[in-house]
DNA sequence: ACTATATGCAAGTAGCGACTTGCCTGTCAA
DNA sequence: TTGACAGGCAAGTCGCTACTTGCATATAGT
């Protein structure tokens, strides 16, 4: 299990998590499609994949294969562990 | 204002809040000594007050002075903001 | 005043992380 | 089967960041 905190630590990871709760289950490209788009970020396909690799190991997307595409889906469960360790004073 | 996710990276930095949590307004001090004591870390003075500095810059920890003593508080408030970004579904 | 205590500043080092580059694998349509 | 499309792998580069090191400042006690 990847390190939850260096997942988000990322600003172009935090947009992938920005786009992904706008629109769930998008692929690779879509996802740079719009990251350029919606967010002004100019990134390589590589550098997105890696991305969602981190990602991915930290809990925070989830994929499903279907042919040769892989849809990403966000997974916000892992965030509990925040608001659960430093409660509200 | 500094980022509040690249504060909360580093995992020393999150044993700091966790020391904070459990009893506030710590000197730098008396943080050296918990962490090694508590956490089993062993970072010298200089590594956790630059570490303070980047929880300060985050607004996660507010600092007071008296005399030649530094005390340091945590505030959670900025942790909002990740929740608020990403709700669960 | 002198000393110990508590903290601050700044330059240098080493390792990690983001990104690129180039090539490879797998899938679908015509 | 051939070509286009979607994605994967791996090595290399570069910048940032955590940490150290050495010295400096400020406060309190005697």
């Amino acid at each position: 299990m990847g390190d939850l905190y260096k997942a988000l630590a990322d600003p172009t990871r935090r947009a992938i998590l920005d786009e992904l709760r706008q629109r769930d289950g998008q692929t690779l490209y879509e996802l740079c499609v719009r990251l350029i788009t919606n967010h002004g970020l100019g990134s390589t396909r590589q550098a997105i994949s890696q991305h969602l690799d981190v990602l991915e190991d930290a809990g925070l997307v989830r994929t499903r294969r279907q042919g040769r595409f892989k849809f990403h889906d966000l997974d916000t469960a892992p965030l509990r562990e925040i608001a659960e360790r430093w409660p509200e004073a």
